[in-house]
DNA sequence: ATCCATACTTACCTGAAGGAGAGTGTGCGA
DNA sequence: TCGCACACTCTCCTTCAGGTAAGTATGGAT
């Protein structure tokens, strides 16, 4: 398993997590995560970061896969908490700019630990992975 | 929409994240989160933080609403990335410890980001759903 | 007159997530 | 002898996320 002790120093910060307030409060934190936590709120928020000002086709675009109706939805959603704003220009091939508020962005730095964990220990998960597919066929 | 510039120099890292490198780590990446960014994981990484060794029983009364099914598909797949640590004491009623490994503490600390955003920004969140309906309403 | 571009909305449909609840092995206390 | 403790595992069933496809409004280009 090679529960390497280097790894330690590198996230050191022990922050057990700042809030034993209350329950409700920690309710609402859970539900703004797993709503933030999301795939493709994910995607369009590291194409927004990357691009700045886009519009609907444009990140539609960019984020490979996502159909009409999820982008919608998706930029919706992330309106609805802030992290977006909408602007309509009322011209006749309708024109919708979006982009990220502070809001958004700050998610974004928060995020930015995640996204940089998952890619220093990809390897090591990797190999988790690995050892214990073999852990199970040994065992069988 | 109140754009305060002060949650700018709380969040000031830019970090666009890391990766232009190749298409298949980021893909891989992505998966990793998808996976890590999930409402149950997040939760039993929180009880292991906060609890340490935990047997199966223990961390299923500690998270609320979790079934049987979930927890032991939550557990086996944070074992199967190396997150957690499952240890099998060969006794008459099973005696099954479970705990986090340094990769699965070194998640939980990046994840304090996301968590502490999350706090932190749990009112402007409020606000920004609230304006957001008003808008709508008024909208028709 | 027709068609296209743009940003949606709506209706329909399918696969997958996940909950409820019963079944399993086994040694020990009543 | 019965049933319980614990950590699963399996089956059935419902819900729902999300994909596909078609519809909408409208001015300008062909």
């Amino acid at each position: 398993m090679t529960e390497t002790p280097a790894i330690d120093s590198l996230f050191a910060a022990t922050c057990v997590h700042p809030s034993p307030e209350d329950p409700a409060v920690e309710a609402l934190v859970t539900a703004i995560i797993a709503q933030v936590a999301d795939k493709w709120t994910l995607l369009v928020l590291e194409e927004l970061t990357e691009g700045g000002v886009l519009r609907f086709g444009e990140i539609g675009r960019r984020v490979e896969g996502i159909s009409q109706k999820m982008l919608t939805k998706t930029l919706r959603d992330m309106e609805r908490i802030g992290l977006v704003s909408r602007t309509v220009h009322p011209v006749v091939p309708p024109h919708v700019d979006y982009a990220l508020t502070n809001l958004g962005r700050s998610l974004g730095a928060a995020f930015c630990g995640v996204w940089t964990w998952a890619a220093e220990n990809r390897e090591r998960i990797e190999a988790a992975k690995a050892a214990f597919e073999e852990r199970e066929n040994a065992r069988r």
